[in-house]
DNA sequence: ATCGATTTGAGGTGCGCACCTCAGAATTTT
DNA sequence: AAAATTCTGAGGTGCGCACCTCAAATCGAT
C-alpha cells in the first residue's frame, strides 16, 4: 500500500507523481479557468493563451488524470451495438461478451445498450438508426451490410454528433468511419495457406460455402482464400461458391449437389457465419474433406474437438467489442487512439489450443 | 454528451443509475461508516452488521464505483516486472510492452518498474528479490526458473505483504501463486499438431531444439509436442532435444551434428526463445525441413514472411503485461479475479496472419 | 453495578477534475 | 471617448469514495 505524497522523489524503476491541471494553470502563467477551456475546448480562449498552456503541457508533461476526469465529468458514455436481427452461433456468442462487458463497465461509467437491426428491410432497419437521438446515445458501433439507406442513416447520426465505427462487417472506409474488425482478405487467404499446407500432395475439388456472396465479408474472405490456390495448381481446383442462405435444407441440398457433382473433394472452406448447417450435413460423410470454418462458436468448437473441423479462423468478440467501446470513448472524450492496439487479430484454432 | 441524473428512468436497452454507498448504508439500516468497514475489510465490524451490509449488497445490486475508489483510494499502485538480464528477442519485445504500458497507465495511478534479475546466480537473484520493500512496491510479477533460492525469496516477499505473480515461466503452482503465461504443454501439443499436418505423409527426422531443458517451460513444451507423435506414427522419429544454450556457435555445432547423424530430417522445432540462432544457420541449408518455432519477435515475423519458417505459437506480451498488472492490482485492492479474462491465448501465426 | 473492550455513528477532508457564475480586465468597435 | 465585445481570473460545487477522528452506544465479564 503505497501511498504516494505530492512530489515523491523519483526511485528504482518508478516515475514521479503527475503534474495536475493547478500546476499547468502556474506553468502556462493563467488561471485553472483558462487551463479547463483550452482543456475541454471551450470557447473564449484568446490564441496566445491557447499556445501558452498547449506549450506549458509539453514542458512539464502534463497528462490528465483519466479517472478523476471521468468521475467529475459525471457523464456516462452511452454506446449502443447495433446488430442484425437474425440470431446466428456467433451473434448469440457476441451478445455474451457484449452483455460481459456491460457489466464490467458500469463501474466505468459506461453503459451499452443493444439494438437489433432487420437486416431483411433495410428502410426499417435505417429508421431504427434514425430513431437514435444524440440525447440518449453517445456512439454507436453498427454491424450491417452495405446499403444505400444504411449508408445514409449513418450519415444523419453523423451529422447529429453521433459518433459511429463500423463494426465486424466494414462499411466503405471512404466515410472515414473506424473500422472494428479483421482484415477478411487476410482471413481468407489465412483459411486458404491452412487448407492448401493441411491438402499436402493431395488433389481434387475444394469447395466454398457462404451464406451469401452479397455481403462484402464473403467475397474478401473468398478473394482472400483464392489468392493462395491462384497460379500453379492445377491438381486443387477451387470451385465456384455455393451459397445456403442461411437455411439448412438448402445448405443439405447445395452441398449434395456438390459433392455429386465433384466427386473427388478433398477440401471444403466454410466462409460465412453458420458452419454447423453445413457440419450437421458433413457427419455423415464416410471420408472427411479438410474443413476449415470462421468463428469460434460451441459448434465449432465441439467440431473442432471431435476432429470434424480441422482449423478455424476467429476473431475474439470480446476484442471486438472492447475495441469498440474504446473507440467510441476516445472520438467522445476527443481523445486520439491508438491504431496499434485496435488491431483485431486474425485467430488460428486447432483442437490444440482451444 | 448524456448526463446521468440521479434516478435516471431506464431507456432503451440502458440500465439506471448505480447505487452508491450512501444508498447502501441506508438500505443496510448502518452509518456509512460501517459500510466503510466493510468494504475495505477494516476492524471491528461484528458479524451482524457485517451481514447485514453484504445483504444490502445483494439487494440492491451495489456495485463500487472504481473510478472514485481509485480517485480516492489516493494510491498509486507500484508493480516491478522482474525479468531475466540475459537479453533476447522475445525480451526486448517484452519491455517494449511494458514501457507502453507504463505510459498508457500513469493515467490510472499505477506506476511500473523493471528490475533485472541475473540468471546464472539465483543467490544474486533472491537476494535482488529480498531487496525490495513493501513500501516501494505493491506487486511484483517475476519471470525466472524456479531454483529453492528464488522460491523462499518469494515466500519471504508475499510474507512482507508484497504480492506476486509468476509471470510466463510458471513457478509451481504448489504456493497458490498466480500464474499468468500459456499452458506450455498445449503450447507443445500445438506446434506438435501443426509439424504433423504441415509434414502431411513425409516420413523421417524430427528435431527439437531448446535453449536448454532445465526450465519447466521447455521440458512443458516438449511433452506436449511428444504427445501428437506418441504411438502409431513410425514413419516420424523425433529426436532427443538438442540444448544450444543461446550460444550461436554450439547452436550451430548441435544442429549440423544432427543434422549429419540423421540425413533424413523432414522436421525441426525451435522451442527455446531464440530461434533466430537456428534460422541463421538453416538459411544455407537447401531442402528446409518444416519449422516450427515459439514467439513473435521481428525475427521470426520475417523469417515467417520469407518462408524460412512455417509457423509461429505465440503468446501475446501486451496481454501477459496487461494480465498481470490487472492481477496484481485485484490482489491489491482484494478484488476476485475473473479468470477467464485472463487465460492467455496460445496464437498460430503463420505468413498470412501478420 | 462497574469497568473495560468492542462496535457504531456522525462528521469531516480531500483526491483531480468538470462545470458553473460573475465580476473585472483587456481588447476591439463605434 | 464611450460602448460593445472578447477574454480572463477567482471562486465555488460536486462526482463517489477512502480514510480519519472522536464521542456515544453496546456488549461482555467480573
Amino acid at each position: 500500500m503505497v501511498r504516494l505524497p505530492r512530489n515523491a522523489p523519483a526511485r528504482d524503476g518508478f516515475v514521479t507523481l503527475r503534474p495536475t491541471t493547478k500546476d499547468l494553470a502556474q506553468a502556462a502563467g493563467v488561471s485553472l479557468a483558462t487551463v479547463d477551456r483550452v482543456l475541454n475546448g471551450r470557447s473564449g480562449v484568446s490564441a496566445s493563451s491557447t499556445e501558452a498552456v498547449h506549450a506549458a503541457i509539453e514542458r512539464i508533461g502534463f497528462e490528465r488524470n483519466i479517472v478523476a476526469a471521468t468521475l467529475a465529468r459525471q457523464r456516462g458514455h452511452r454506446f449502443l451495438f447495433a446488430l442484425p436481427e437474425t440470431s446466428t452461433e456467433f451473434l448469440d456468442v457476441l451478445l455474451d461478451r457484449i452483455a460481459e462487458f456491460r457489466r464490467a463497465s458500469m463501474g466505468e461509467m459506461i453503459q451499452i445498450g443493444v439494438l437489433r437491426l432487420d437486416e431483411r428491410d433495410p428502410h426499417r432497419a435505417a429508421r431504427s438508426l434514425t430513431a437514435i437521438s444524440a440525447e440518449d446515445c453517445d456512439g454507436v458501433a453498427i454491424m450491417a451490410a452495405e446499403t444505400p439507406q444504411i449508408r445514409d442513416a449513418v450519415q444523419r447520426m453523423r451529422e447529429r454528433g453521433i459518433n459511429v465505427v463500423s463494426f465486424i462487417s466494414n462499411q466503405p472506409e471512404a466515410e472515414g468511419l473506424p473500422f472494428v474488425g479483421i482484415d477478411n482478405a487476410a482471413a481468407g487467404a489465412t483459411a486458404g495457406r491452412l487448407m492448401r499446407r493441411f491438402l499436402g500432395p493431395r488433389s481434387g475439388s475444394i469447395l466454398v460455402l457462404a451464406d451469401t456472396m452479397q455481403g462484402r465479408d464473403s467475397l474478401e474472405r473468398r478473394l482472400g482464400f483464392d489468392t493462395i490456390f491462384a497460379g500453379a495448381l492445377p491438381q486443387l481446383q477451387v470451385r465456384p461458391t455455393l451459397e445456403s442462405y442461411g437455411d439448412p435444407d438448402r445448405t443439405q441440398r447445395v452441398l449434395a449437389n456438390a459433392f455429386a457433382a465433384h466427386p473427388d473433394v478433398v477440401g471444403l472452406y466454410l466462409i460465412g457465419m453458420q458452419p454447423q448447417l453445413a457440419l450437421a450435413t458433413l457427419a455423415s460423410r464416410p471420408s472427411a474433406p479438410i474443413t476449415i470454418a470462421h468463428e469460434r462458436t460451441p459448434s465449432t468448437e465441439l467440431a473442432l474437438r471431435e476432429g470434424r473441423l480441422d482449423a478455424v479462423v476467429h476473431q475474439d468478440p470480446g476484442h471486438l467489442v472492447r475495441s469498440a467501446a474504446r473507440i467510441l470513448r476516445a472520438q467522445c472524450e476527443k481523445r486520439p487512439i491508438l491504431a496499434s492496439q485496435e488491431r483485431i487479430r486474425i485467430e488460428i484454432l486447432i483442437a490444440e489450443n482451444l
